[in-house]
DNA sequence: ATGGCCACCGAGGGTGGA
């Protein structure tokens, strides 16, 4: 079983960057983030076209959330229950057994922005609502784009304060981790200075100044079973690409 | 090494992303 998550940056702009990949890495589940698009603006036909089907939890102009697999999702849901929101950030389903969320965590703009104070809201409302889900489905991949580089590690050396690596961010990302949850990227040996996300200015990319923020987490059932996880930098590569790169997992 | 890019909407430049 090979899952991947990938914030695309508009769905429309990057479809032919999505089909080609798909049809490369021939994933098993992939979670889409920031569709940018509504639910009827989907490009559903294509996504059937190449073999997929798909659950989505989308808006206009932003946020948007897809869960797209071989196998058909079941029980799909949408959002944090209890969790008064506006904005499209998650949609959940049983693929296979597994249940697996698509996640678009708040960005938070600044640490002095009201944004921010909703991110640490938004993060509080997340593990709460796991906290439960996990006991529901020991089962569990929580997958997308975090906006949170967990540790020094994953950020360039000379990214060391502000938005996405400060402490409070971090703070609830250990939460998560409390739950149990294992990033599994870091079960693995990996390469120095591996990120997911540069910026298109500065030639972030070329200069590998970039961060991980995209993460994987498995629950501890699912754990053991885990014989991978990388990131592939191909596709931002390309012309017009997304900010963010895919990232996978496998599991047996 | 964060103004400099990209996508959105909509017809200008403002907003948001990370």
């Amino acid at each position: 079983m090979k899952i991947a998550t990938w914030n695309v940056n508009s769905l429309k702009v990057r479809l032919p960057h999505l089909l080609d990949w798909l049809a490369a890495e021939q994933a098993d589940v992939v979670c889409l983030q920031e569709l940018k698009c509504e639910d009827k603006a989907f490009p559903l036909a294509e996504i059937e076209a190449a073999g997929y089907h798909a659950a989505f939890n989308g808006q206009k102009t932003y946020n948007g959330v897809a869960i797209i697999s071989r196998a058909e999702a079941q029980d799909v849901s949408r959002d944090i229950p209890g969790f008064a929101d506006e904005q499209k950030r998650i949609i959940a389903a049983t693929i296979g057994g597994v249940r697996v969320i698509s996640a678009y965590f708040p960005n938070g703009q600044a640490l002095d922005s009201d944004k921010y104070t909703y991110k640490l809201a938004w993060l509080e409302a997340l593990t709460a609502w796991l906290k439960d889900e996990l006991v529901r489905y020991p089962q569990l991949v929580l997958a997308g784009d975090y906006n949170i580089a967990p540790e020094e590690r994953d950020a360039h050396p000379d990214w060391k304060e502000g938005l996405l690596v400060s402490e409070p961010e971090r703070t609830a990302f250990r939460a998560l981790v409390n739950l149990g949850l294992v990033d599994a990227f870091r079960l693995f040996e990996q390469a120095e200075k591996s990120y997911s996300w540069w910026d298109y200015r500065m030639m972030a990319f070329r200069r590998n100044f970039g961060l991980r923020i995209d993460h994987l987490l498995v629950s501890p059932a699912l754990a053991p079973q885990v014989t991978r996880s990388w990131i592939d930098k191909a596709p931002r590569k390309l012309e017009r690409p997304s900010d963010h790169t895919p990232v996978l997992l496998e599991w047996a």
